[in-house]
DNA sequence: GCCAACGTTGGC
DNA sequence: GCCAACGTTGGC
């Protein structure tokens, strides 16, 4: 059974068009520094599991695309690299901390902005929705990867 | 730049 | 194991 996921990333660093003009219209989600994030990638996702692409801080916050999972776990390249941001020197490549999938961009849509996705009563329970949320994966339920994928991204707003 | 909310760290 | 201090996220 498939899942659905809600994905954040800096459109500064790598937003949807980012991805699209990679090989395969596909990155590897670098960068993930949280375990409740990590665990769901590691534990949880599976290829084919439905992304919604959100762009965070920035001056459009909102779903930019939809996206799928495109390869299981495997070791952020990025905790290795002394040079990097996302360096961890407790890591190693024996015992590696941090993880990430690939995910591939299957097509950008109109951007579904946060104050629209507010709006929505079937949206209400959306976890990326919730005061306080900071997680940068959160799970999507099926009948809100429905709505969304579905009436909404199909509406011209 | 502000600040609410939450996660992590480290002294004890 | 507690918890204060600090750091980060992310919308505004």
């Amino acid at each position: 059974m498939p899942r659905y996921w809600l994905m954040k990333t800096e459109p500064a660093v790598v937003g949807i068009d980012d991805v699209l003009a990679m090989p395969q219209q596909t990155v590897d989600w670098w960068g993930v520094r949280n375990y409740q994030a990590r665990n769901f990638m590691r534990d949880q996702m599976q290829v084919g599991d439905g992304v919604l692409f959100y762009h965070s801080s920035c001056p459009e916050p909102g779903i930019a695309g939809l996206a799928e999972v495109s390869q299981l776990a495997y070791p952020d390249r990025t905790q290795f690299d002394p040079d990097s941001p996302y360096f961890d020197p407790k890591s190693t490549p024996e015992n590696p901390r941090w993880v990430n999938v690939d995910v591939r961009v299957v097509k950008k849509t109109r951007l579904v902005g946060l104050d629209e996705l507010r709006t929505h009563p079937e949206l209400a329970h959306l976890r990326a929705l919730q005061k306080g949320n900071r997680l940068s994966i959160t799970p999507v339920d099926p009948a809100e990867w429905k709505f969304i994928t579905g009436k909404l991204m199909k509406a011209s707003k």
